[in-house]
RNA sequence: GGGGAUUUAGCUCAGUUGGCUAGAGCGUACGAUUCACAUUCGUAAGGUCACAGGUUCAAGCCCUGUAAUCCCCACCA
């Protein structure tokens, strides 16, 4: 190869994907119509599909259409392509799915903005203008995304790209909205719903952002009724003269704020004699933290079991600032213990409320409007924003003296998690669906283990989540997205109009039957829709057998397991019969170096494509695998970024270099004879015959290899052999390194396999292998091995390898359609002697670094005694540990002798550096002897040589006998200096 | 209140059913350098595996408890 010293990512990749995509082998190979070669009357590949699994499916989350990619995306396309490339390099027919999401609210909320700044809002358009807007706003933006989705090398079939508003998706969800309006799992009800009067939305619970926040609370006064009030009070005096004056008129702020949640206080401070202060018996108190609600009040509550209260229920107050005079009631819901114990009761406003307004048949007064305007309320306070209402209420509470105290309190409050906004309490009618048995079956599929889940808990936090599902309020009143197929007649005003399915939404008004009827202007929640991702994406029909669903794997974000995951399982379920996926695999939070969570305004935010555009898109993935794992949220650091592609640099110069030994064999060929008549090819453990050595031409195809033979890349048509140990030994490794992604990818352990790869590479490959072949080369070894590490590496640095492969004089066709690498042939005790000679190499080295003086490697040559293995390998040791000259002992030892017990070996040290060596040595007798006794005391123990496995106790003991000699020629050594 | 996690080297993290001297990357220190790569090579230092008990021949891993940190859900008139 003919190229630069350094890789240059930003030279192949674009025109490296641009040459995948041409040529199709994105785009998988089944279709989804029935095969039935057999006429069973069965789909075939059904049939073989249990036995050999030859299609991996797998779905994008689809990002926002309108944006640009965050690393969380970047994270999401590194682990969905490498599962893909894997199960591609595997033989499967991989389908890796794209997708770009409308993103109803998310959009929505961009393109508002966006109005806004061109000096208008959305309420001076009708709605069918705004769709086409928008659409258009997200069509102009939809291309940067899928070019950022390219430039991570996300290998996905994009002819098949789903957009969210796409027809067939619209289709499918009319089609699951009609059959769960038939099933009766849809209904229209008015329900309190979190509501932003900003974007004039409502929200489903889990996009509400709960925010502890400082508020008031506080202390207004409702007279009771005279006529009843009297008796009531009397009465009860005589009941439970301890306890009744509690919820009585207070005296003084003082004492009200200390009563405030004193009532919590251990050992109970609730005795009669601290709380029987003077009362007005002719009041109840009532807290609240928003008392411009008050003219929405229905009734007071109290707890039934509240002895202070308890011959209260059932008489009536007046609501202060109106004629209208309100019930006691009693309720579970008011707490004795939070303050006063008595509650004003607004169902239109407030959840807790609409619950007990249903249990007791309440009337529900909303009095503030979707604009965030007081309505129904005196003409005095009409119009009024909620603030502005709240100041004037409490001005005039205070003036009637009804303000009866005033204390600061945390609580936590619902805030648009978008625009922060505080979102109101709204009666709304609403589309809602019974989830009930939609959560119970996806229960019974989840307890059932139909899913595996990574990580595993997330399993039982979604089951737990599921038992507890409220009803999902489906309808939003945003244009920008999917329209709900109901109409009603034209002027049907009536409580409970008839409502119509009509899959025609792009009209405003139909007629059926003679009857017009008008489209409802909401929209789908967003989830509804895409709650059918693997249902759509996949091309799923009740007709045809469709080998890709359900996919193999999920992958997604842990923080939409309930809003996205949850509600696929169950749409899946619901529509199809099966669960959705097999497995489920998420990823948390990509946090900043310190473990921060990224965020605009702390200014910490990093940005993927950066990283891609400076480090090159392998990096970048290399990267932000690396130390990471399912589930959790983990920092990410520009420092693993370089760390990738150094990796990627590293594998390149490895390249040249086989490139180079390969070309320069191949001159020689010409030139030379057979290779087996080359003396210093010496395996150093002395090969009987050629008979053997060719018996050991390598068997790499795999047993269970059925793909047709087109699709098949020879990688190079010769067989090799292994000639020398370390050739053995890289062949173990490779084997070992392949055994260990393999098994990493089928557990989603993503870092480890590249941990391994990255060392096998790095480590094993680079610094011993390719070191020792500078002496001894193999040709087609070299083509084989690299080749293997190539495809190993492949799917997670596509593009590196492509690119390297393209190069290579005999690869062809893509890497990324390339097969799997097969184990490798090696003999065992060859590949065993290699670790022999690391062990020495790696002695001499630290023993040289440990002798004083600089530049010690070239001072000293070596000597061994009577060790065939250094014998046959004079030239490798020489080379990898730099000395000038190995040679056999030529008389009496001297010099240094190295702490080795299996080989006798000598550093030509003189007498004078050998002595300053002493202490060192003393240390490492120590320290061997430090080892020793731990394993004598292990020994010495009955119990372990008992019930130990056998071959540990037996390991134990020859380590103790190679301890004890290394000993005693280190205490050897010693004696001499 | 309910649920789920985390705690291992200076930093970020591995460490599968308990089993050899607890690993990696980055960082640090020292040394090297024509001969694929300074995005390089070699060597080293650095650990009471949060703490306290327990089970076991053997515990980072299993059990009990404690502490700290984090996330989700519910409630907060």
């Amino acid at each position: 190869m003919k190229y630069a010293s350094s890789y240059e990512p930003g030279e192949y990749e674009s025109d490296i994907y641009a040459s995948w995509e041409a040529s199709g082998i994105f785009n998988p190979k089944l279709t989804t119509m029935p095969v039935d070669n057999d006429g069973d009357g069965v789909d075939d590949r059904q049939e073989n599909l249990a036995s050999n699994p030859k299609v991996f499916s797998i779905v994008m989350p689809p990002p926002n259409a309108n944006g640009n990619l965050h690393i969380g995306h970047g994270l999401t396309v590194a682990l969905e392509d490498s599962l893909t490339r894997y199960y591609r390099l595997r033989g499967a027919s991989s389908w890796y799915i794209p997708g770009a999401d409308h993103a109803g609210f998310e959009t929505w909320v961009v393109y508002e903005k966006n109005l806004e700044k061109q000096g208008h809002t959305r309420f001076e358009f009708d709605r069918d203008t705004l769709y086409a807007r928008v659409w258009d706003f997200v069509a102009e933006q939809r291309g940067n995304m899928e070019l950022q989705l390219r430039a991570l090398g996300a290998s996905c079939s994009w002819d098949d790209l789903t957009f969210t508003l796409d027809e067939n998706v619209i289709d499918r969800v009319y089609t699951t909205f009609e059959k769960m309006w038939n099933d009766g799992l849809i209904y229209r009800g008015e329900k309190l719903v979190n509501y932003c009067p900003k974007h004039r939305t409502a929200f489903a619970d889990i996009e509400v952002e709960h925010k502890d926040e400082k508020g008031t609370l506080w202390d207004l006064e409702y007279k009771l009724v005279e006529e009843d009030s009297e008796s009531a009070i009397s009465k009860h005096v005589r009941g439970s003269d301890s306890h009744f004056d509690n919820g009585h008129g207070r005296e003084s702020d003082t004492e009200i704020s200390g009563r405030v949640r004193l009532n919590r206080c251990e050992n109970d401070d609730r005795e009669p004699s601290t709380l029987r202060n003077g009362t007005s018996e002719t009041s109840l108190i009532v807290s609240t933290t928003r008392p411009e609600t008050l003219f929405g009040d229905v009734a007071v509550a109290v707890n039934p079991e509240d002895v202070r209260y308890k011959g209260l229920i059932g008489k009536h107050v007046r609501l202060p600032l109106t004629d209208r005079t309100i019930p006691i009631i009693a309720d579970e819901h008011a707490d004795p213990e939070y303050g006063t114990g008595a509650v004003k009761i607004t169902p239109a406003h407030d959840f807790d409320d609409f619950e007990v307004g249903e249990r007791h048949n309440l009337e529900r007064i909303q009095v503030i409007s979707e604009e965030g305007k007081m309505v129904n309320v005196p003409e005095k306070y009409y119009g009024m924003t909620t603030e502005e209402c709240r100041k004037q209420v409490l001005k005039d509470l205070k003036e009637q003296g009804l303000l009866k105290g005033e204390h600061k309190i945390v609580h936590s409050v619902a805030h648009c998690y978008k625009c922060g906004t505080i979102l109101e309490p709204m009666l709304k009618e609403q589309w809602f669906v019974d989830v009930e048995t939609l959560a119970k079956t996806a229960i019974e599929h989840l307890e059932n283990d139909e899913i595996k889940f990574h990580p595993e808990n997330k399993k039982k936090v979604l089951i737990n989540y599921l038992k507890n599902l409220k009803d999902w309020n489906i309808s939003r009143q945003i244009p920008w997205g999917i329209a709900i197929p109901m109409f009603r007649q034209v002027g049907d005003a009536s409580d409970e109009p008839d409502w119509i399915f009509d899959r025609r939404t792009h009209l405003k008004e139909i007629e059926k039957a003679g009857v017009r009827y008008e489209r409802d202007e909401d929209t789908f929640d967003t989830w509804f829709s895409s709650s059918h991702w693997p249902i759509v994406c996949t091309n799923w029909t009740e007709e045809n057998f469709n080998p890709y669903y359900p996919l193999n794997v999920m992958e997604t974000g842990a923080d939409i397991l309930f809003a996205w995951v949850a509600r696929m399982i169950m749409m899946g379920l619901y529509v199809t019969g099966k669960v959705p996926f097999k497995e489920v695999y998420l990823h948390g939070l990509v946090l900043d170096e310190h473990g921060q969570k990224m965020s605009k305004s702390k200014g910490n935010v990093i940005n993927p494509m950066d990283l891609v555009t400076r480090y090159g898109s392998d990096a970048f993935r290399l990267g932000i695998l690396r130390g990471r794992s399912a589930g959790m949220n983990q920092a990410f650091s520009e420092n693993s970024v370089i760390a990738g592609r150094n990796l990627c640099n590293k594998l390149w110069n490895i390249s040249r270099l086989v490139q180079s030994i390969v070309d320069e064999e191949s001159e020689d060929n010409i030139s030379k004879h057979l290779r087996g008549a080359d003396s210093h090819f010496n395996n150093g453990h002395g090969r009987e015959s050629d008979t053997e050595i060719s018996g050991r031409v390598r068997l790499n195809r795999c047993e269970n290899d059925d793909r047709e033979p087109s699709t098949l890349r020879n990688v190079t048509s010769d067989s090799y052999s292994t000639d020398n140990m370390g050739e053995d030994w890289i062949c173990r490794e490779i084997n070992s390194c392949l055994e260990q992604v393999e098994s990493c990818m089928q557990n989603y352990r993503f870092a480890e396999a590249v941990e391994i790869l990255y060392q096998t590479i790095w480590d094993k490959y680079a610094d011993w292998f390719l070191e020792s072949q500078k002496l001894y080369k193999n040709a087609t070894l070299l083509k084989t091995t690299l080749t293997s590490l190539l495809i190993a590496l492949h799917p997670f640095a596509p593009f590196v390898t492509e690119a390297i492969w393209q190069n290579l004089s005999w690869t062809e066709g893509f890497i990324a359609t390339a097969k799997w690498p097969a184990r490798l042939e090696y003999d065992p005790i060859s590949a065993e002697n290699f670790e022999n000679i690391r062990i020495i190499v790696s002695e001499v080295r630290t023993t040289l670094q440990a002798l004083p003086g600089a530049n010690n490697a070239k001072k000293y040559n070596l000597y061994y005694d009577n060790d065939s293995l250094v014998d046959d390998n004079q030239l490798l040791i020489k080379t990898l540990t730099r000395v000038p000259a190995v040679n056999s002992l030529d008389g009496a030892p001297r010099g240094l002798r190295l702490a080795l017990a299996n080989h006798e070996l000598y550093l030509d040290v003189p007498e004078k550096v050998v002595k300053q060596y002493k202490d060192a040595l003393t240390e490492k007798i120590l320290a061997v002897g430090r080892e020793l006794d731990a394993l004598n005391l292990r020994m010495s123990n009955p119990n372990y040589v008992e019930r130990a496995p056998e071959h540990l106790v037996k390991e134990t003991k020859d380590q103790i006998k190679e301890k004890e000699s290394l000993i005693s020629r280190l205490k050897t050594q010693l004696s001499i200096i």
